[in-house]
Parts: structure tokens; C-alpha cells; sequence
DNA sequence: TATGAATGAGAGTTCATTCAT
DNA sequence: CATGAATGAACTCTCATTCAT
């Protein structure tokens, strides 16, 4: 019945928060099944009745968090109605409300679970984050050609402006000076200029030992 | 009796090679002892004639990787030599160098390793953390002071630069197209022209939601 | 109300078959009553609407079998109509017939199954075997007493049946290159001349160490 | 040193008799590793300073039942000195002997055994039975030839006599009326008598259904 | 210094079973 | 009749650690 599928739903999605939650809180291989279960207030082996084992909830976290991370970016890749600039803005407000927002972890928790993941599943992982990467590189790409940024490398730059996003997560404090609106705005205006007038890409041909 | 102390000595060390090397490819919870005794070749009850237990041995090993990277740019912190462009460029490049060479790990094993440490260590890891930081943040300042740099915050800045540094270890790959050194280049001009005509700091007395 | 009743039955017989099955290939402990509710396209739960436990369906599955094999060779246990060697041919033959046909299992069960038997069910279970050797013996004793058989102690000589009997179904193939016609053959006249010329049966009275 | 390895070999020792009466007693999959460690004295996870997991426990305990059946008849597979009558009665004799030893188990346990074995460790067990039912073939054969016996198909004799040899350890009670070597004199002269005056091989030609 | 034996805690997971719907 | 949620017990196995030798 709707009563029952709901009941459900709404089982899965108390577990996968209180999953997240704690991953995050205690690191994945510190929490336990039975930690999960208590906090959702129910016996271990319940767990099973909705997931199939430890790493599935993992998965399902990472997933459903790039997910989100992408689709709220996604309109960005090819957008010819704002410029470059105007672009990057919004994929890095748009990235660090995501990531400061309520819903913690996923994020610094995709270092550590990739290891914990089936060679399968940490496949799909990495072509979610390859999927976010071509966004972040195209804006950055697009930039370079309109003449808006420098001639800068778009992988290189790119994994900077990634970096702080992600680790943005580790030293905001909700109860801190700085709101998220203001991180995000100075982020931006930091990576702008650093994508301005930046050096040109590095000289491809030597690789000097 | 030299000769004892030595061989200890360099059994301590290889320990803690491995474990480093090991915490670094499996993570620290994945990495039993056994695992630390077996890259060593020996028995696993023989780690604890050199440790008194696993806590011991990651504190030791980002002590130490926190220790070295401090000492790296120490002089940094107050150069009169220098002008504070060109103490940045020796931070960063500095850091990437440390950071990208063979000794892997202790960097992003910091995040994780912290909730593996008992109070007391943690509290002392922290204070790297900290010691690291001031010296960061005093280039910045300084820099801003002489007028080189923008009036940036401090800490946003040295946050985002520092996550540059440490993740670069994540996607950096020694057989990739980009030697270590074109890196830290391009990471440098991409970090100074951040600095330099970056937007005014946060305005601290209203914190808008 | 009838065809409900024989939907009820029908259930019945699918579970207690697609149980046999299963604790034939993967034998009792591994076969799950999710296995057999899987097998059966149904839920684990809907089981517990037919049987009360899983103790159960072993136990109606071992007491069917037995019952058919001995209501198979029932008649046998006192036929004058027939010579003891008549007797013995059709005793094998069908015993054969009943352990190589289509319905495998609960043969070689028997013995994992008595474990997992409740005393009550097992001394049940135990009844009808003793009945079935009953019947074997009877057989025996009859042709020995008819001359036709040598003077052989009626237990040893009906184990000895009965293990070739039981343990045929683990050797033989129906894919095999002969026929359980050709086998009861053999094995008829194999224990046929077992029988007729064997030594008489051993001294009771001394039991040397 | 000695008195260590001593030790060891006496622990593993124990735990394998253990085991293997408790196998024998309760079933494989009923008997838990905290069973056998709690027949030994200690605790479970000391079992796995012996054995690596449960499955190995099995595998040894039925490898070392069959290595001794076969070396026990090993001898009589080409034995000139011997007549194939004299040989069949050592290689019952023996046999019956060994099941009926004061070592328990491993016999019956085989069927059930094998579902718990790996591939790997299974294809094993299954070559050990293989040379074990190419001596009892043999044997047979040589009678067959010799014209000792009828000319009976080799591996259905050889399948009546492994199964009476096998299931005695069923029906057979050291407390009982019989001694082992009645028992055994008795299957002796039952299955020489099958042997000799047997019906000829069964014609191979046709598989009437 | 190095080892093997032993431990106790705890992990993930499976399973038979119950019960309300 | 059939199901999904929930339980509690049990199981195999791993791990960090200790200790006598």
C-alpha cells in the first residue's frame, strides 16, 4: 500500500542520514552497523532489510551527493546566455552552499570511501566526479577562449578550485564569524583573479626532472 | 652498544616507513598490524618491542610529516630578506615539493587521523596544525601590510592555499604530463594573482543567512 | 471452498518439493527458508503459513519418504504367494526403483536429518525405520528359513542391503551409462548369492576383543 | 625450540580431534568454532593461530581419514604375493577396521563435507576418494580375471562394497552384540560370495528405459 | 630482539521467526 | 493468502594487544 512503500521510503532515508551523519562524525570504518541501527532506534539486522550490506549505504551516500553537487551545476557546462565569469560565480556559490550546507559529509568522505568501495561501484564513483570535472573544466575552457581568463591550464585549475571547495567542509564552522555567503564570496573573487591574469599553461613539451 | 641502538633505531624507522606508506594506500583503519609486521618481515607482536601501540605509530608519523613541513618554511615567518611575493613563492613551492615527493601520505591522513588519536595527541597534532598555519597566514599579512597583496583575510586565504597544497597529493601522479615543479609554478601565480587583486576582506559585522 | 482447499494443498506439496530439492543439493543447515521461498516465488514469511517451522518441513519429508518406501515393499513382509528369493528380487527392485527415481533427497538426509529432529519427531522418524528394516529382516529370516539362503544373522545381512540401497543414490548418475534396471539387476544378484552361500552367521557367544 | 613446536603440533592435534568429534557428533554446519575451541579450553579466536578459517578444519580432517584408508590398503593394489580373494578379505578387514576405529567421523561426513569445501579443496578430497576406488576396483578386477570372482562390472561391485564399508559406521555400536572383527567377517564372506557367483557384467550395449 | 600462544572485544552478516496489515 | 518490518540470537572471523619464553 502507499501507507507501507512510504513507511519505507522513509525508513531508507532515516538510515542513509544517520549513515551519513555519522561517517562523517566518526570516519566510515569507525561506524558500526549497530551504531547505525541505534540511531535510527531499531535492531542491527534491520538495516539488512534495506540495504544489503555496509558498503551499499556508503555507495548510495557518495552517489546521491555528487549527484546533487552535479545536477546543481550542470546547466553551466554549455550556457551561452551568461559569460564565463558570470559562470564560474555560480558554480562555486552554487558548490559551496551545497557543501557547507546541513546535509554534511560525502565530500572529504570520497578520499576515504573510495576505498571501501567494490571495483564496480567505485567505477560509477569516478565517472560521477569525472562528470563534475568536465563541467568545472569546460566554464574554466570557455573562459580562456572569450579571453576572460588567461591562458591557464583548465585540469590544473580546475583541481585548485575543486581543492578548496571540498576542503571548505573541514574548517567552516557554522557557528564561525564568516557565513557561507561571505566564503563564497570571497572564493570566487580569489579564483577570478588567480584565473585572470594568470601565468599561461605550463610549457608541455619539457618535463624537467 | 652503538651498534644496538642503531639497528633499534633503524627498525624504528622502518616501521614507520611502512606503516606511512601503508596508512597512505589502505587508510588507517584497513591497515592492521599485521599488515605494518608483514611489510617489515617479521611477527606482529614484535611492533610493540618499538610502539607502544597503533595510536602511537600514526602520531608519530604525522608529527613528523607535520614536523618537516613546518621546519621547511620556518624562516618564512619572519624574512626582512624577502620581500612577501617572494616568501610566498618559497611556501608554495616549498610545500609542493614536500608534499608531491616520496614520502607520501600524513597529509590527507591528517583529516582522518585525527579522530584516531587520543585527546592528548590530538591536542599536540592540532598545535602543528596551528604553528603551520601562523606562518601562512603571516606571509599573507605581511604581504597585505606592504601593500603586495590585496586586503585579504588571512585565514580565508591561507585555507584556500593550503587546501591547494594538500590535495594536490590526491591528483597529482608522478608519470602524469606535469612535473612537480610546473605545479608548484603554475599553483604559485594562480595563488599570487588571488592575493594581489582580490576583493577587500569580508565585511565581519553583519553575518547575513 | 474445495478449490481453496486444493490451492492450500497445492502450495503445500510446491513447498515441501522445492524443499526436498534444495536440502538435497545444499543439504538442510545451508538451505535457507529464504531459498526455498525464493525457489517457491513467494516470500520467506508465507511459508509460516503452511509450516509452523523449518524442523517441520524436514520432518514431513523424511516421513513421506520413508512411508512410500515402505509402503512400497509392505506387502513382501509376509507373502506366501512368492519363494523368499522372489521376495528379495522385488524388495530390491523397487527399493532401487524409489531411491534412483525423480524425487531425490531425503535418503542420505536421513542421517544429517535426524540431528535436526526434535526427540519427539525424531523417535518418530526412527518408528518408521525400524518398521522398514522389520520388513528387510522378515524377508531374510524367511528365506533362511526356507533353505534358500544360508545361515546368516538377519541384522548384519539387512544393513548390508540397505546401505548398497541407500548410498546408491549419492553414486549413481541418471546420465550415467546404465539404467537403474541394469543396477537393481546387479545388485540382486549381488546379494542374492551374499546371502546364499555366505557363512552362517557368526557366534554370539564369544565377543573377542 | 622443540618443546614449542611440540606444543603447537599437540594444540593443532587437539583441535582436529576435537573437531572431528564433534563434526562426527553434531554436524559440520551445527558445530561452531566456539564449540570446538570450548571442547579444547580456550577461546575461539586462538583457533585461528591453527587453522585459518573453519573450512580448512574440515579439509584436513577429511583429507587425513582418507590418506590413512588409502595407506591402509595401498599395499593390495598390486600385490602378487596374494591371491585376489586373500586381498579382498585384508581390504574389507582393514577397512572395516579403520571405520570402526576409535577414530570417529570423517566418513559420513564426507557427502556433507564436500558442499562445504571450496573448489579447490573439494577437487582434492575427490582425487583422494578416486585413488581410494581405483584400489577397491583393482582388486576386483585382478578376481575377475584370475577368475576368483564372476565377471562382475568392477565399479558397481566396487560402489556396494565402499557403501557397506561406509554406512557400517552408522549402524555399528561399540557396545553392541558384534565385535568389529565378527562384523567383518561376516561382510567379507557376504561380499565374496556377491563377487563369485555373480550375475555377468550387465550388457552395456542397450539402456532399456 | 623476536616469537607464538592466547585473549577479549567487536565487527558484519545471516537466519528463523513473529506480527500487524 | 501474502507481505514487509522487525527482532534476537548466533556465527565466522579480525584485530590490537599481552605475555612468557
Amino acid at each position: 500500500m502507499v501507507s507501507r512503500l512510504k513507511r519505507s521510503a522513509a525508513q531508507k532515508k532515516k538510515i542513509l542520514d544517520k549513515a551519513r551523519e555519522l561517517f562523517w562524525v566518526k570516519g566510515y570504518d569507525k561506524t558500526s552497523i549497530r551504531d547505525i541501527a541505534g540511531a535510527c532506534g531499531f535492531e542491527p539486522s534491520n538495516v539488512y532489510n534495506y540495504f544489503s550490506n555496509k558498503e551499499q549505504l556508503l555507495y548510495e551516500i557518495l552517489r546521491e551527493g555528487l549527484e546533487r553537487q552535479i545536477s546543481l551545476i550542470a546547466d553551466l557546462e554549455n550556457d551561452s546566455a551568461h559569460s564565463p565569469v558570470e559562470r564560474l560565480r555560480m558554480l562555486i556559490q552554487r558548490n559551496i552552499h551545497h557543501v557547507l550546507g546541513y546535509r554534511r559529509s560525502s565530500g572529504l568522505l570520497f578520499d576515504v570511501g573510495l576505498k571501501n568501495l567494490s571495483p564496480a561501484r567505485r567505477k560509477k564513483i569516478i565517472e560521477y566526479r569525472d562528470a563534475y570535472d568536465r563541467i568545472m573544466r569546460k566554464v574554466i575552457r570557455d573562459g580562456v577562449e572569450s579571453g576572460d581568463f588567461a591562458e591557464v591550464d583548465d585540469k590544473l585549475a580546475g583541481f585548485a578550485i575543486t581543492s578548496i571547495i571540498t576542503r571548505s567542509r573541514v574548517w567552516f564552522s557554522s557557528r564561525g564569524r564568516l557565513s557561507a555567503d561571505q566564503i563564497a564570496d570571497f572564493m570566487f573573487e580569489f579564483v577570478l583573479n588567480g584565473l585572470r591574469s594568470g601565468k599561461t599553461a605550463p610549457d608541455l613539451k619539457t618535463k624537467p626532472r
